[in-house]
DNA sequence: TGATCTAATTTTGAATTCAAAATTATGTCA
DNA sequence: TGACATAATTTTGAATTCAAAATTAGATCA
């Protein structure tokens, strides 16, 4: 007999949903450009659908920040601002030490030598220099410690606020000094992962996440200052 | 010449928007009761707007964990559960945590005044034993403590996991005990944000949060216990 | 009676339509 | 020319329409 396996039902995603999850993409990639509109008509040819599923799946990316809607003058792409960024950061500083100190509740021998193994990746990666690689796992990393805390709320919390620190592409930024930070501070995370020692966890991911604002504000500054000389 | 004042702009409110602040007071209140769907054809009639808005505020409250879709069957009414109360309160812990640090760093003395004020109201009504404005006027305090933190993100955040928890009606809750210590609680909030202790408002708070968290889920656990007797 | 199938009705999801607002283009006059 | 007004066009917001899916009602038969 077929076990009632949690395998997720056949939930046939509806048309707005999926457009919610094609747009993030494109916003956070930069291909729908910051501060431009967003170019309703087009999106609607480029995916084939009318405007109503894809004005439905404009109002849920708004209120998650992604956009701005003005009335009856469209939705425009939201780009970083500093002040936005000061704000984000803390907020998920404090999010990601909460995911730290669950995660060493319950995470599992698997579930740390995957964190191990991602670890050796990510530091590969930083030898070869190879920046896009290394955000990617970066983000796994923090994804599977997120994962490992077992809870959804906080999960899609966490990954809301990333979402809209993922605009910046602050990618760009990581200074050799700053690089080989964060590295240190990974190798800290993996080790108290290990350890299972919850409150140093914490304390690390939130000096991280300290870190990476004080580093995407420097990146911001840097670019606004030349287009406002005087 | 008129000042650029801060006044809010007449931004004309899209319908969308004012439909979702209009059914989540509908949602938290119960009287759109709990597991039960959304008559969409009722709202439809009780606000005069046509599906369309409508729907479009649905997808939004659907985001923030209000309701849920269910493909070609429609919106529900979701119910508070054991589990997300078990996952939300942390998170909110987190947050409300982190609003004493920010608030304790930039509070004025008017806005501490103001808070001073409300808790002096807030005891009268513990010994009137008034619990609709104990914990009306609960809730000032904490907004009050967030709006100090001066940070919309997190302000936010914490607003939407607030929500989604009032929805538990477990006002009704409340035994003396547990009201007796809430009140202690708040008495030390008080006294950490006039010495402006950010890091003991933080662990106060934390801990106020987690004493709500067991206190809902008692609750919780009693209601569906005589419903369960098998 | 009650289980099962089929037809009628309702509800849902999404495209289309339409009026109002905003934008762009055109014309007028100092 | 260029500042302003007016007309044409486009875009937006929201109502309406329509096909597909789900639900309900009714019919059939063991």
């Amino acid at each position: 007999m077929m076990q009632n396996a949690p395998a997720q039902a056949i939930t046939r995603k509806s048309l707005h949903q999926e457009l919610v999850d094609r747009l993030q993409p494109l916003i956070i990639s930069g291909e729908l450009t910051p501060g431009s509109k967003v170019p309703e008509k087009l999106l609607c040819t480029r995916f084939g659908v009318s405007r109503t599923p894809l004005r439905e799946a404009l109002k849920v990316l708004a209120s998650d920040g992604l956009i701005r809607l003005e009335p009856n003058r469209g939705a425009w792409v939201t780009l970083v601002t500093i002040s936005e960024v000061e704000e984000v950061f803390p907020v998920l500083g404090a999010l990601e030490a909460l995911s730290g100190e669950l995660a060493c509740k319950s995470i599992t021998t698997d579930e740390i030598n995957a964190v191990r193994r991602l670890h050796a990746q990510m530091i590969e990666s930083y030898e070869t220099r190879d920046l896009d690689s290394y955000f990617a796992i970066n983000q796994k990393i923090h994804r599977a410690i997120l994962l490992a805390a077992r809870n959804d709320t906080l999960t899609t919390s966490c990954q809301a606020l990333s979402l809209r620190m993922q605009r910046a592409r602050y990618l760009a930024n990581m200074t050799e000094g700053r690089w080989y930070a964060a590295v240190q501070e990974h190798e800290n995370i993996l080790k108290f992962l290990i350890d299972k020692d919850g409150r140093r966890l914490a304390r690390t991911l939130l000096d991280h996440m300290e870190s990476k604002r004080v580093s995407v504000v420097q990146w911001l500054e840097a670019q606004n200052e030349p287009s406002e000389p005087m």
